[in-house]
DNA sequence: ACGAATTATTTTAAGCTTAAAATATCTCGC
DNA sequence: GCGAGATATTTTAAGCTTAAAATAATTCGT
């Protein structure tokens, strides 16, 4: 490196440790690796589950959901576990019941409320999927050793925070400040 | 932890690395935070592009690739490098040319296709998006340190590259064999 | 130059997704 | 018990997405 690239750099890191306000390129080529990444073995695991169990994604998932409550789930506690809209619920749980997977029924308190839960086709179909589901994703895993899934495991949580504090940040600039 | 369970830990531990067939617990639990963390970045920039700009992620990704292009890209080109789906890009450009940010031309030497490109309305739109977006990504990953940032790189990449071999093995069993 | 195979794009049908409006029910203070 | 506001769900309208079928044009071997 010349003199003139040394000068040059420390004048840049200068300006943007000044200023705040840099042109990003390391977190932008970041995102878009983290993006493509999860985009890769998500498309991949849909596709599977399309191929093999004839199943979609959001199913899976909500299926997922009450495997893990055998007395039944709320429309809405589903809406606010997969953290996708209430109506977006509706329609899942329409088309499963279509399928014989799901069963509704009325809420013993609530009357505006239902219970979903799985038939035992969906608990049967449930367990197989998720075997297989089970041995992609450590497929998927499989070059990583316990140290560098360790590493991802908490670089990953490091990222969840700082863009968790940028999130409540940009709000209070959204509101009244 | 009692004998009892030393030796079962032993004998599960020698089992998986026996016959390469755990439970994939800390797959899981890995793939879940990564797909966690990405969903929570997208899903921000997703509302951010929509509150502050009225666009969708798609059509801000469609416009993000033609910039990079000023003699226009055909509708193959942009499915390619946008990883979707023909129809799907046939829908996006058809939205854009309605709100005045694309063009659409003959293409010169091939009558199947079209060149789109972005207007003078379009480059100056997607210019101040890009602004802004180029910010909130920095502000993302703000609280990550540079060594961070970099280690982060080299896991994602090389757990691209494990999931590209899965893929790849997981395509021979699909075929012939 | 003919026709088969390939390539570029569009169309179609189905499903996912959301925000916003509409319904229905519940809760709580009075 | 009444009524206002909160909560649970459904409906609606719009857009995204895909696979598969349909069109249209090109390429290439002979």
């Amino acid at each position: 490196m010349s003199e003139r690239d040394v000068a040059e750099a420390i004048a840049i890191d200068a300006e943007t440790r000044t200023h705040g306000h840099g042109d990003h390129k390391d977190e932008l080529r970041l995102w878009l690796r983290l993006l493509t990444c999860t985009n890769l073995i998500e498309a991949e695991i849909r596709s599977r589950l399309r191929e093999r169990f004839n199943v979609t994604l959001p199913r899976f998932d909500l299926m997922a959901q009450l495997e893990k409550a055998p007395d039944g789930m709320t429309l809405g506690e589903l809406s606010r576990r997969m953290m996708v809209s209430a109506g977006n619920v509706t329609g899942l749980v329409d088309r499963l019941v279509q399928d014989g997977l799901l069963e509704r029924h009325a809420a013993p308190a609530d009357r505006r409320s239902s219970l979903v839960k799985l038939t035992a086709k969906g608990h049967e179909s449930f367990a197989t999927m998720a075997d297989a589901h089970g041995d992609w994703i450590g497929d998927f895993f499989d070059q990583l050793n316990d140290g560098d899934m360790g590493e991802l495991m908490r670089l990953l949580g490091r990222t969840k925070a700082s863009v968790r504090r940028a999130m409540e940040q940009g709000e209070e600039q959204g509101n009244k400040e």
